[in-house]
DNA sequence: ATAGTAAATAGTAATCATTCCTATTATTAT
DNA sequence: ATAATAATAGGAATGATTACTATTTACTAT
């Protein structure tokens, strides 16, 4: 994989935010500084960096959303303001559950907690 | 709401499959029925279903399946074959600790697997 | 430094899932 | 049966993503 400016920005941006930002937000910071950059770039190079294990994809509902930390996490979506919180917990129990029950392999687990957020709590 | 064949077919078809359906799949079904059916009849439809909570929605990647399952689960998802197993999870815990360390309301919890089923284990 | 190469890009067209629009049809209360 | 209006079929529009292609750029060997 040969070095490219647009490859090199895609990726600063992307590290350089905790907002698990989507392609075409990613597309508009990086017209800031490059500003023919293409849409389909972008897109190309985010494809890259997810095989390379560089970055994250998240399927938040059915937009997709971008993320630099890869180590396994989970996250809380408010439903007030859409914010996606970034979480930790341990998923052996349920790997070891399901390897028993269904003899099924897991290899990594996805959970998303539904709710509102500190800042929109009900009163 | 007033009744209409194409609804009550479409409630028909999603409740008698447990394969998670795409609206593609069940819009293919339906012509069988009803020829002449058209596929924004069976998104109309399927989302107002969803809003009467007689059926579910569930965001498989960028993709969106429903399920006559309205009860809370969880889902184990085999990258070889695609299929959506449901399992039942506690989440209680989870939501308590989110409430405790982030002053977050948990509405709900959505729980992914990923991994190989056993149809498909690596030897 | 230069030329040859293959990778990467910009710009645009194509695709796919989903939603929107509108004239017509079907259901239901009277 | 009729009037009121919900629901439909068919097609256009949208939005996210991918594909295509001529041109540009980065790297390699000279």
């Amino acid at each position: 994989m040969r070095y490219s400016q647009q490859r090199q920005l895609i990726r600063e941006i992307v590290t350089r935010t905790n907002s698990h930002p989507t392609a075409d937000w990613i597309f508009k910071q990086t017209k800031k500084i490059i500003p023919n950059i293409s849409l389909g770039t972008v897109y190309r190079n985010l494809k890259q960096l997810e095989e390379k294990g560089e970055i994250d994809t998240i399927y938040d509902g059915n937009i997709v959303r971008y993320d630099w930390n890869v180590e396994s996490h989970d996250h809380l979506k408010c439903t007030e303001c859409g914010d996606l919180i970034d979480i930790h917990f341990k998923h052996d129990k349920f790997k070891s559950i399901v390897k028993r029950k269904f003899k099924f392999d897991a290899n990594s687990v996805e959970m998303k907690i539904i709710g509102t957020c500190s800042k929109h709590a009900k009163k």
